[in-house]
DNA sequence: TTGTAGGCGTTATCAG
DNA sequence: CTGATAACGCCTACAA
């Protein structure tokens, strides 16, 4: 800013009043004679004023901002969603956001909540949080605390998502399509921390209603239909593991029916080697993915376990309100659940058991 | 924040000095003696003292800030890589990054805009610019601003792309392969606005480019197949558009051997029509995407024309620096060339001329 | 109804 | 080498 801006007394000076008048005027609160408002409103225009959000902060002990630490929101649009409902949800109250990609780094999570910290945003909130130092960090400058989908600590409010309900709808779905040899491709619970809440992380809670469906139609646990491991491969971008793991299952000697995945991106991979061999989607194979992020574009529309994503964001958001407006309210916990979205990537079994291919 | 956090003079008090003297070891600059340094760090570290950047950015009228307005990121993983690359690129420089989702409206974009200039923010990043209002409002306060990939002045700095190369590449790439009887699936040029530095627009780039393609060969231009619209459909989500122009395309008595599109989400509906008519990719029609964004999901992996998308981010932030470091800069444009990735959407022309399905 | 004055937490300029 | 002290722009008692 060469030019500096008006400030409030400029204004004053123009309309020949005080600083407190003007200020007056601005907030729309107390008295002021009406031909010094239309004066004052004047020169508010001529002087193209813009209140200092920086000068008011310092006085008011509010910035109006909130800090949202995120997953690597490129890799996951499941992220991206989140944030944009905070983003607008927070507008909607007043507050602006600022987005903070911890990307995927302890260090990073804790260089953003310092960043936070520093400019004094009203309340943070974590999809995901990685590092419990983060929060005793926030802790200990007595700053609200929403985390979102996963909570390392107890004493903050958090939203949470019944993943076993979710994933038990998908299982169903199958299951009644007449599915028996259904497959498992998903996180594994071991890189995955534990909620703190719930009795089982997000991955468990997914696994856990896969074996439990399959028990419950008295079907055994094949492990050899089970791949765990990331959602992302690290180092070639997006989408290998899906792939890789789904090429494995299809190479067994009696292939799955179908396929339950733990996340879009990893069923988007399935498709990919589902394609490259030439079986067809639901013909031979049925898939089911998880988020409904990339559901919608991916060929065949996949059926997906759909996550509230943007109630998850707005709860948030709403919760961190509450706590910025009563400091001393108890931390709340809500837990929302995912809907099942049946599209055309699932279709009764085939009749004729499938053989190996080639 | 209920409990108010140290304060300089908390510290100073702490280690028995003034405020200036605890300035002077935070800012690492200025003579103090040893053994008071040393006192004065510890008391930093008893009192947990943060500095406050609201009254730092008060006095010296800089906030370390970056607006940045985006189209909806949700609806194009473009927007995201461009925003986490100025995030990056910001945070490497020591500024922090108001996201703005401008969410297709103008008003919303100059809510943004005036956000913006009550939070001070030292420069401002667009992509893209909408309303040739809120750049008025910028240049007004004389704010340094970055338009990305679309300009509608020419008063700031700009950071556009060869989308006329990049389209080049992608035709030269189909007719290499044989094939002749291409479609275009694209953005309508006469929707969106042009360029005020380059002689066309983004979308009259792209279909210039299609149609030279052709010519350069001796085909002529077939106008059943092009067609034009928007890049998402409003109402329902992502992607009917590209399902629906394929669907079109495949009807036709003579189809399309190949389909050059504007847009990997374009190429992804495009690519569910021929999912669901059982042709195959490459084998039957090739497919070649624009922005490389989702087209490492698809099935098959798309190939794709990749937009410099981390180059525009950081492009984009530097210019900006250099507007903030120094106000009286000329604007500065660099233009960059998309560069094309070839996957597995694309293959040599069927031999057999393809004939009506059915 | 309007004006005065003090302070929010820094930084920066002067003295000492 | 260190300490006063004056802004930065706004809000808000309190006084007039």
């Amino acid at each position: 800013m060469k030019l500096k801006s008006a400030t409030l007394l400029d204004v004053a000076r123009q309309a020949g009043v005080s600083r407190a008048t003007v200020a007056r005027v601005l907030s729309a609160g107390g008295y002021v004679g009406d031909e010094t408002r239309l004066r004052v409103e004047e020169a508010v225009r001529q002087t193209g004023y813009r209140p200092n959000a920086m000068a008011r902060s310092l006085r008011t002990q509010r910035t109006f901002t909130i800090g949202h630490t995120t997953s690597e929101f490129t890799q996951n649009p499941f992220f991206a969603h989140v944030a944009r409902s905070i983003e607008r949800e927070g507008l909607a109250n007043g507050y602006k956001t600022f987005l903070y990609n911890q990307d995927g780094s302890d260090a990073h999570e804790r260089a953003g909540v310092e960043q936070f910290i520093e400019r004094r945003v009203d309340a943070v909130i974590f999809t995901y949080p990685r590092d419990p130092q983060s929060l005793a960090m926030l802790r200990a400058a007595a700053m609200p605390v929403v985390q979102i989908e996963r909570d390392l600590t107890p004493d903050t409010s958090a939203v949470l998502v019944d993943n076993y309900t979710g994933a038990a709808a998908g299982m169903a779905h199958l299951l009644q399509l007449g599915h028996r040899r259904i497959a498992f491709i998903g996180g594994d619970p071991r890189l995955n921390p534990r909620s703190c809440r719930r009795p089982r992380s997000v991955e468990e809670e997914r696994l856990d209603a896969y074996r439990d469906a399959l028990s419950s139609v008295g079907v055994g646990i094949d492990e050899r239909l089970i791949w765990l491991g990331r959602y992302y491969e690290p180092d070639n971008g997006i989408n290998i593991a899906g792939y890789r793991a789904m090429r494995t299952l299809l190479e067994l000697p009696e292939r799955p029916t179908a396929i339950f995945t733990g996340c879009d991106i990893l069923a988007a991979g399935a498709l990919q080697a589902t394609y490259e061999v030439g079986l067809r989607i639901p013909d031979d194979i049925s898939v089911v993915g998880f988020d409904d992020t990339t559901a919608r574009i991916l060929a065949p529309r996949l059926t997906s376990v759909a996550q509230p994503m943007a109630e998850l964001g707005k709860t948030a958001l709403q919760l961190a309100l509450a706590q910025i407006d009563d400091p001393e309210i108890a931390p709340q916990t809500v837990i929302l659940s995912p809907q099942l979205v049946i599209r055309d990537s699932t279709g009764p079994v085939p009749r004729l058991a499938p053989t190996r291919r080639g």
